[in-house]
RNA sequence: GCGAUCGUAGCUCAGUUGGUUAGAGCACCGGGUUGUGAUCCCGGGGGUCACGGGUUCAAGUCCCGCCGAUCGCCCCA
């Protein structure tokens, strides 16, 4: 009856030991630091929602990627999608597991806008569902970190140039929380580029060339996939479907300097450059304000990014490190909440997976091993506490153990400590103290009598030439770690 | 959905034109005669060689199928 054949993962899936587990902590922690850090208050949704959430505002281009979810107790809604499928029909499921968290973030900003401060700073880190094929840095199931800004900080009667501002700031405050998850990874501006485009800007130098407004979409989808086509058949292409593409390019190349060179006579509103006629202000704005919080350097101006998603309306960046996948991307979307039932409200956010991340942390080392990694994650041990193999320790210990792990919650159980004992049957206490010193712990404490227990620092190796009494081991190893 | 490459121990891999009972290192477990850690010595558990067929006296090895993984294409929220 027993059938003990092993049931494997699902494709894009993980399982995740010890080590993964803890690397995956260290990502999430790196996240929620930076996040914090940069004054994101955390929010979370559900993990499933309602289909149309997702069909509402991408099409059913997206529908084919998601991982539809049944509730199982709906025998009869199953079985209808069950016939119309039989027929060939298109069937949708009636829930879908989360692909992004846009949605779900302003669907709920939507539902509470009249008694949110502006702006609102939210962040979220979860996992994510994507029916595709995975490669190398995508999987099906992934961590995904959002942050995300929503209106502005605007005077009661704002005028345009209020508004330019506030925009500009909101836009350079995700991308400085970007960069400073990257940096306090331990990555440099050497290796990383944070790309940054504006669509508008690109709308307008494609109009420029003839382009009509219906064209624009497909346009920008074309741009996003340029890196990777072959120059002359992309032109080719281009040309056949929107228009000839060596004006755009110039534009876009003496754009791109202006921006970053920061020419005084643009902000005049006039230039000797008879291809400069565009509204280059917004982006040459933001420059101004990633220069005053120091993350220049990390970043260019690519106008040769348009990102694929459809609900992007202003600035666009993705972040590039070295031959990797994007590691990063985002962008403004300012119609995004109205459609969710919301008032109008500009917004800005992007989003990092954990898979890349990890990739390019471990390539370059930056991922940390071992002890060091368990520490991080928070795992090692405080006290490993040892036997001197004596009966009488021997029976001792486990009250010992026990005293240590209790905590108070006066305390909120902050006085309670890591303790940990071997599990190997051998009575040789310099084996256990290898054991000890594996898994990071930081004293070990060996039981010499019903009493009394030796203390060692395991990270310098120094042990006390006294012994300590059991009564007060706890509020002694406390008060060496800092915590008393 | 399409294409390419690859599946031998928990991990990294060896395994001869097909030939006895499939190996190593690391890891794990135990011991090295009553207590201090690298190293070292001895011992141990672990594999239906991904799975299923076929060819053959004989298959980890050759053939077919299938599942899975990796890397690309498509797509990227």
């Amino acid at each position: 009856m027993a059938d003990n054949k092993p049931i494997q993962p699902p494709t894009g899936t993980r399982d995740l030991y010890p080590i993964e587990a803890a690397r995956r902590r260290f990502i999430t922690e790196a996240w929620r630091r930076a996040s914090i850090n940069h004054g994101f208050e955390e929010v979370d949704g559900p993990t499933f929602e309602s289909t149309e959430l997702y069909t509402k505002k991408s099409g059913d281009g997206i529908v084919s990627e998601i991982f539809g979810v049944f509730s199982g107790k709906d025998e009869q809604g199953v079985k209808a999608l069950g016939e119309k499928l039989a027929r060939g029909e298109d069937a949708p499921a009636p829930y879908a597991l989360r692909p992004e968290f846009t949605p779900t973030l302003a669907r709920m900003y939507a539902a509470r806008a009249a008694s949110l401060p502006k702006p609102t700073k939210w962040f979220t880190a979860g996992p994510f569902f994507r029916a595709e094929r995975p490669q190398r840095g995508r999987l099906r199931e992934f961590l995904q970190w959002n942050c995300d800004v929503i209106g502005l900080a605007l005077p009661e009667k704002p005028t345009p140039e209020d508004i330019a501002r506030a925009t500009a700031q909101a836009d350079a405050e995700v991308i400085a929380c970007c960069v400073g998850l990257l940096e306090q990874c331990g990555l440099k501006s050497e290796n990383v580029k944070v790309r940054i485009s504006d669509r508008n800007l690109i709308a307008s130098m494609l109009q420029a060339q003839s382009v009509s407004a219906d064209k624009l979409t497909p346009a920008l989808m074309l741009l996003d996939r340029r890196k990777k086509s072959d120059p002359v058949e992309f032109a080719a292409t281009f040309a056949e479907r929107v228009g000839d593409i060596a004006h755009f390019d110039q534009y876009c190349k003496t754009c791109e300097k202006l921006i970053a060179g920061g020419l005084s006579e643009l902000g005049s509103g006039g230039s000797d450059q008879p291809d400069v006629r565009f509204n280059f202000k917004p982006l040459h704005r933001l420059w101004n304000e990633l220069k005053s919080l120091g993350i220049a350097d990390w970043c260019v101006v690519d106008l040769s990014i348009a990102r694929g998603l459809a609900y992007y309306t202003g600035m666009v960046f993705e972040v590039i490190v070295d031959g990797e996948r994007a590691v990063a991307g985002g962008g403004r979307y300012d119609n995004l909440i109205v459609l969710f039932g919301g008032p109008s409200t500009p917004a800005v956010g992007f989003g990092m997976g954990d898979v890349v991340l990890s990739l390019v942390l471990q390539d370059k080392g930056l991922m940390p091993e071992g002890a060091e990694l368990m520490q991080i994650a928070g795992q090692s041990p405080d006290v490993f506490v040892i036997s001197n193999g004596t009966p009488e320790a021997d029976a001792a210990l486990p009250s010992v153990l026990a005293d240590l792990r209790r905590g108070s919650r006066e305390q909120r159980g902050r006085d309670s400590l890591h303790a940990r004992r071997t599990s190997k049957t051998t009575k040789n206490v310099g084996k256990i103290l290898q054991e000890a010193e594996k898994s990071g712990a930081h004293f070990a404490a060996i039981v010499e009598s019903a009493s009394e227990v030796t203390l060692k620092n395991l990270r310098t190796r120094e042990q006390d030439p006294s012994k300590t009494p059991i009564a007060s081991l706890k509020s002694e190893v406390l008060k060496r770690l800092g915590r008393g």
